[in-house]
DNA sequence: GATTTCATGTAAATGGTTACATGATTCG
DNA sequence: CGAATCATGTAACCATTTACATGAAATC
């Protein structure tokens, strides 16, 4: 269902075209909010049934088409009550955490290198993150730029500090579960001495 | 995918029923990874057809009958697989800080009691959290004193700690939720200084 | 002229939620 | 005897993933 709010946040911007909003969904949004082209198109055309969007056909080239979507009324008081709604927590599902509850059964080096790769993961996360934060700092981000466009000045320093309040979550998050992960990493060269395998090599 | 290790995990402690194993999930499991009933029932069945469990039909009263779940070899050499395998890390998305980057559009009130439910939430989950690693700490973990039955005593020390070590990352991302919903709130006492409701009320 | 990017989808499958349905057993 | 718990499912729906499919426009 966020799907759709995050649609909207995007349109409530500027008018935008599926296509527009994928590749948002490739780089931006898509660090918080990740959505494939395969369910951004279907669920345009769903908001525009029920009312939240309009959708107009825009000539592309000489032969081509492409259908840029704004928000109505309704859609930006359905964004409204959304951001005003408490939203219910899912209940607990991890992966990575279900499986560290039975490392026991793993190959040494199979554990490391999951936790590594965990590492990894956040820590590449992390960078992506905190360039956002830059860019929010620095001014240089585009989107935020053009969002800042549709609010008086006064709102200005709003606006941005809850984007970076939103990455900064975030980054606590990344960084806790490298955190983590080193511990891991740290607790198999505790539990098994004998092969230390690229962790204390030599 | 995740639930049908989670039900080899505990089945590889001991047979159990659906009803069991639900109940399971319903606490100690659940915690970690939740999973209704409706989806336990047919997923035990998918997996007796797959060969990785065997079911019994076991007499319970009179008239009463339930299926009693153990597992195969070649259940258990999935669940080593599985634990050995590299999980893929699904793309972003977090609807909390999906909307936290929006906040501005909110009403102040709303974004702070939606804050504080944060907190909260992850609170509460704390709290369980910490129970576990006390019941791990002290050996009062049923479930965990049952798994160690299954395994050579030189092996306790390590199964006790992935457990701790997976509750640790779960604490620790809990009290970094908490830290950040507590952030929130503070900038939020900033930003609308003039009704700083619930927060530093005289 | 070939490649990349722009543009828009459909289809099948997976994983999960919510609601519904039923009946036996145990406990107080 | 009534309530809680034990026991096992089905059905409909929703969100998401992966794969497939097509073609125009812009760029090199």
């Amino acid at each position: 269902m966020s799907l759709r709010y995050a649609l909207l946040a995007l349109l409530n911007v500027e008018p935008m075209t599926g296509y527009d909003l994928y590749k948002q969904f490739e780089s931006s949004v898509g660090y918080v909010w990740h959505a494939p082209d395969s369910q951004i198109y279907p669920e345009l055309r769903r908001m525009e049934r029920d009312g939240l969007l309009e959708g107009e056909e825009v000539a592309w080239g000489t032969k081509g088409r492409k259908r840029q979507y704004h928000v109505t009324d309704a859609g930006r008081e359905a964004f409204r009550t959304w951001v005003n709604t408490q939203l219910d927590y899912p209940r607990e599902r991890d992966p990575m955490h279900l499986k560290a509850a039975y490392l026991e059964w793993a190959d040494p080096d199979a554990a490391r290198s999951q936790l590594l790769a965990h590492a990894e993961h956040y820590g590449a996360r992390l960078l992506q993150w905190q360039q956002k934060i830059q860019e929010i700092d620095g001014g240089t981000s585009d989107m935020l730029n053009r969002r800042l466009a549709t609010f008086p000045s006064a709102d200005h320093s709003r606006v941005a500090a809850f984007k970076r309040f939103t990455y900064e979550g975030l980054t606590a998050r990344a960084e806790s579960e490298i955190a983590w992960a080193q511990r891991g990493l740290a607790l198999l060269d505790e539990l098994y001495p004998e092969d230390s395998s690229g962790t204390a090599a030599t």
